[in-house]
Parts: C-alpha cells; structure tokens; sequence
DNA sequence: ACAGCGGATGTCAACGTTGACATATGTCAA
DNA sequence: TTGACATATGTCAACGTTGACATCCGCTGT
C-alpha cells in the first residue's frame, strides 16, 4: 500500500456520488442538505477518515490563519508560561490555536518570530518584548487592522494595546511594609537600570515608597545582579556596606531566590526581604518568603480577551490594561528593623 | 484609505512589469533571473511591503504545514515549559514553527487537540499523553508516514518513537542513597497509583533498590498524594505510623513539594528526603533538598532530534530514548539514620 | 547560415476549499 | 395550470503560490 494520499473532499464526493461542495455543505452545516444525503456523506467520511484541511480553508475563506502568534522570552519561565496557558486556553475556545516562540530576550529573534507569524497571516499577535526591540515596524500591521497586544512590557515606538502588572504600585507597596516594620534603610536588588521596563517601574515603585515615608534615596542602596547568582553576590555586596540595609526589596524572581541564597549562607535571618513575584516554595523557605505576588493566569485571560475583541472589530483606541499584584505575608517581610 | 489589502505576489510583479512566476524564482532563489529584474522585484517587495504568504506557499508545496504540534498537560509547569522551549529552538532552526496545546492532563483535551493539529496537516505531532489517553486511532497517521513523537510518557496501545526519563533507575538511585546512608525504613510518596506511568516506574525503582539491599517492602509506607497539600497529608500520615519511616522518597515534584512543607511544619529536620525532579529554590530549604534532577532541556532537544531524523526519511523501527537523570546531593539525603 | 544550447521569462494548472450563482425538482396557493 | 417559492444539488472560479512545460532571445561552433 505505502503512503497513500489523505482523503480530500472530493474523495468523499465521489464515494457518495455527489459534488465536493455537497460534502462542504454537509460538514459546515451551511445550506440544505436532505437527510438520507446528509448520513452518507457522513458514512463515507467515517470509512475514508476524511479530515478537513483547515490550511486550504483558513486560505479559501480569509486569507487569514485561524491562529494567533505570540512571542515570549523563554517558555521554561513559569511567568511566561502561566500566561501562555491562560492565553492559550481562552484562545482556543474560540476556535483558534497558539504558535508560540521563544526570543530568548533578544530582539533579533523576536523579530524574525513576528516575520514568520506575519507570513503565516495570522490573525493576531501577541508580544512580551524583549529589552531591545523597536516596533515601529508593526505600524502598517496595525493601521491594516492586525490586533497585536503586548504584555508584560509595553510596545516600543507604537501605540498599541498592552497588558502589564501594576508595577510601581506593587513594589511600592512591598517597600511600603517594609518601612511599615521599622526599616529605614531598604535595599534594592534589581536588573539592570533602564534597560528593562519592568525594572524601571519598580524602582520608581521602591522610590515612591521612600519619598512617601520622608526616608532618603541613597544609590549606595541599589544594587545589579541580572541572574540569580549574579543577585546573590549584589546581595553580598550590600550586607558589606559599612552601613547596611536592614531590609532588602528583590525587584524580580531570580533577584528574590539570590538574595534568599545569600542570606542563607551567611546566616542572615535579621533581614527582612520582600520579593516582587511568587516563589513556588516561598512558604517553605526559612523564614518563609513575603512576597509582592503577581498574576500571570489573569495577565494571559485579559490580553486573550482584549485581542478576541478586537477581532471581534473593536476598534477603539489602544488600550493599557493594568494587573494589579498581591502582597502576601509570611514572615520575611515581617522581621522587625533592630533598633 | 481604510484597511487595504495586504499585497500578494501579483501585486509585487504587476508593478515591476513581469508575472509572479518571475517573482516567486526571485524570492526562492529558483532559476535563473536577470540581475536588474531581481533588483527591481526586490525593490518592488520592499516598496509594497510584500511578505510572502506561508498558508498558500505551504498548500501549494506540501499540503503539509511547515509546523509541528506539541500537546502538553500544562504550559504553566516549568518542567514541560523547558521541554516545550528545547523543542520550539531546535525546531525554529530548521523553518518548522511550534504549535501548542494545553491539554490540562485529560485525554478529551489532547484528543481534540491532536485533532485540530491534524487538521492543519502539521509536519509532525509531538505529545505529552495525558494519565487516561489512548492512541490507537493514530496508528492510521503513522503507517502515513506522520513523525510522532511521544514524550515524558509513552503511547498507549501504538508502537511509536518516545523520550522518556530514566525514571525507574533515577528513583532507584535516589532510594539507594537513602539506604547507603543508613535508612532501612523508607517512606514513598506519590501520584496516584497505577494511572501514571511515570508514577508506575519510579514505584519500581523504590522496589529494585530496596530489593537490592535486601530490604523489606512495607506496603504501610506507601502514601498517595495528587497535589502538593494532599502529599503534605500524606507525608503526616506516615510520620505518625508507630513504626514510621526515617526518610523519604518522593516521587514528583508536587510530592517534594509536599514532604517539605509537612516536613517544616512538624518541625521534623532529623527525616532524610530525597525528591524526584529538581526545584528552583531546593538549595535553599533547611535542610537543602536532595534530589534526582531530570533534564528537560535535553528531553526536549533529543525529541525534536528525533522528530527531524523522521521527517528527514529515517523509517527504522520506532525508539524509545532514555534521558538520564542526576542525584544531585545538597544536604536532606544525606541525613543519617537514628541507630 | 543554421542547429543547438543556455539564459530569461511566460503560461497554465493545480493544491483543497468555499462563495456566488445557476439549475432542477417538488409543493402549494391563486 | 401556472408561477412563485423553497429545497436540494451542481458549476465555476478564486484564494496565493509554485511545478511542469513552453517560448523567445542571443550566442556559439561548424
């Protein structure tokens, strides 16, 4: 036998005697069909295990892809993740699949993943913008009615919709407790300044809680570290200060879990740490981890949401939805300042 | 000017002055063109912003989709996460985009996944199968030629390629530690029996190191937990037999996850631990958490290897790969047993 | 001078499906 | 009886691209 040819509709026709677009009538549920014709069809379909091409379909119909392409840093991250299954899920029971590509934070790679999206035709485009990248490009997508949304970080050089946490008020708020438990000098560990929105929003969240409490910014308080090994030595570097931080502000996930590594090896359990994004084993750690826990499962649902809208032809102005973040005690963030 | 029509081939060749068979040769580098035609046609494409139009490339070639499925149980979870990206990158470099699907670990989820994928006519299926899946009705597909490919668990009732941890030897390992160490009453946590094959052959390999060791199995220190709180449960449970156990063996990572909170709770720092699968912050915990890392990284490469040997035309007999596992030492293992 | 050849381009059809329109048959009211 | 109408099906072309094959041109060698 070997390899033998998929059954197309006419394959089907042909079995039952009658047109292709009798057999795409009976499938689509589209026009009349007599019953008797209807159970053939069906019959016939069964026995040559017919399957619909929706590749020549989606092409006949639209001229468009019934999918929607997104773009994340690194699908191994249970952020990125969580939010792609949130999309995925919402997206689907529409209808439509996800094809999903890593940049792996660069933007020569998230580039060339919109390229390829943009060829396939598919219906929407979904972004978590690498540090670098520039969508000026996107501008005739955009104006030719292409929904593209961006999360997590907003678009660069365009207006578009985006859906990001509450940042600022978020490490705002986990600075705030903070300062609430006595800590006058407060610690930040971070990526690297500027480059990343989300590390500037939470710096000025961390800013806006010093100057609302009267408490003095010292650059001596900040420090880099782009990895989690990276965080933990930035952690180290702050303990050293002749004058250290009784409590530290962890601006992400990896600067959370290096600057827990660090205190735990040097025995620190006096500093207070509050962390921006949940921990799998946050309550499990000594202390247990307080965090400023964000909700990736929302942020996907609202950006599926805001791009079936726009297919569904919503047209309004761009739109910024915020997420807003949760802080939940455990126990890190409550340890009281020495006095 | 309103939504215009996004430029076809056509549309290129119209303004050069020639057909879109001249452009198409221009832009698939397919005969021979005339230096100042490829310019002008290039020039045109850059003018209009042409972008070639995959869904009609990909019908016209192969009536196959230059695309590969992939259903996992959860895109949230890291370790399927990572597999997905080794998958997505390997893949990216040879033109195939990656299509995705949650299947929230049921098998109506995977079926209708699987279904829309073939309906696409991807190039080849990649699947993660849920705990009550069947896949006879792929068979049809396969002696087609469809590559698949089955990972972290393999097909049921079909004879197909799968990359697989060693589960049964890394959880033999792990229990061996426990014994080496000086434990001869050792506690299993896991998923429920029978329905996982993961959970099925790491169960074995407790048996094959206790057996090895000339050890009794004890059906009471056998516990089931589904997620991590039930694990916790369970961990109580056998911490509170009249003969209970002095170490551990968990046998995923929601069970880890479990055993340490249980753990932390009772206050109990003197039971050794020994997880499967490795966690993000286990270094950290107290004790740091030993554990029988897999690598699904590699998992994730070896499958996509697999899957491009086969749409290269290897046709040899269906493989299974096994993927090593790690002990990594880091502290709860190697607790000693009280004498 | 002319066959032969390679380079440059064109023509046509087809991939599998469906929209627009046409046709055929039957039913019912005037 | 007729025609108006609904039901059931067919015909044709088109979506954007490319494979197979055809055509036209100029150059070479004899």
């Amino acid at each position: 036998m070997g390899a033998m040819r998929r059954p197309t509709m006419t394959d089907v026709a042909r079995e039952v005697g009658v047109t292709a677009k009798t057999v795409s009538r009976v499938l689509n549920d589209d026009g009349p069909v007599a019953v008797e014709t209807r159970e053939r069809v069906m019959a016939a379909v069964r026995k040559l295990g017919y399957q619909p091409n929706l590749m020549a379909r989606n092409m006949r119909v639209g001229a468009r892809d019934a999918a929607i392409g997104l773009v994340i840093p690194e699908m191994g991250n249970p952020f990125f993740g969580t939010v792609a299954g949130g999309i995925e899920s919402a997206v689907r029971a529409r209808g439509l699949t996800l094809i999903v590509g890593n940049s792996s934070e660069t933007a020569e790679l998230e580039q060339s993943l919109i390229t390829t999206f943009l060829a396939r035709r598919v219906s929407a485009l979904m972004v978590v913008p690498s540090a670098t990248s520039d969508h000026r490009e996107l501008r005739n997508e955009r104006v030719a009615g292409l929904p593209i949304v961006f999360l997590d970080r907003p678009a660069v050089g365009l207006t578009a919709d985006s859906v990001v946490s509450a940042n600022r008020e978020g490490a705002r708020a986990g600075v705030a407790h903070l300062i609430a438990h006595g800590h006058r000098r407060i610690g930040f560990v971070g990526d690297v300044p500027a480059a990343l929105y989300t590390r500037r929003e939470r710096f000025q969240g961390y800013r806006d809680a010093l100057e609302a409490a009267g408490l003095p910014f010292e650059r001596a308080l900040v420090e880099t570290g782009h990895d989690q090994e990276a965080a933990a030595r930035a952690t180290m570097r702050l303990l050293a200060l002749s004058d250290p931080p009784t409590a530290l502000f962890a601006a992400n996930n990896f600067a959370s879990m290096g600057a827990v590594v660090a205190l735990s090896r040097a025995g620190r359990k006096d500093v207070a740490l509050v962390g921006f994004d949940d921990l799998p084993l946050a309550e499990c750690l000594d202390p247990p981890l307080t965090v400023v826990a964000q909700d990736p499962a929302r942020m996907g649902a609202e950006a599926a949401e805001l791009v079936l809208s726009r297919l569904d032809g919503d047209r309004s102005k761009a739109r910024r939805a915020l997420v807003p973040t949760r802080l939940i005690v455990r126990g890190s963030g409550e340890l009281p300042a020495p006095r």
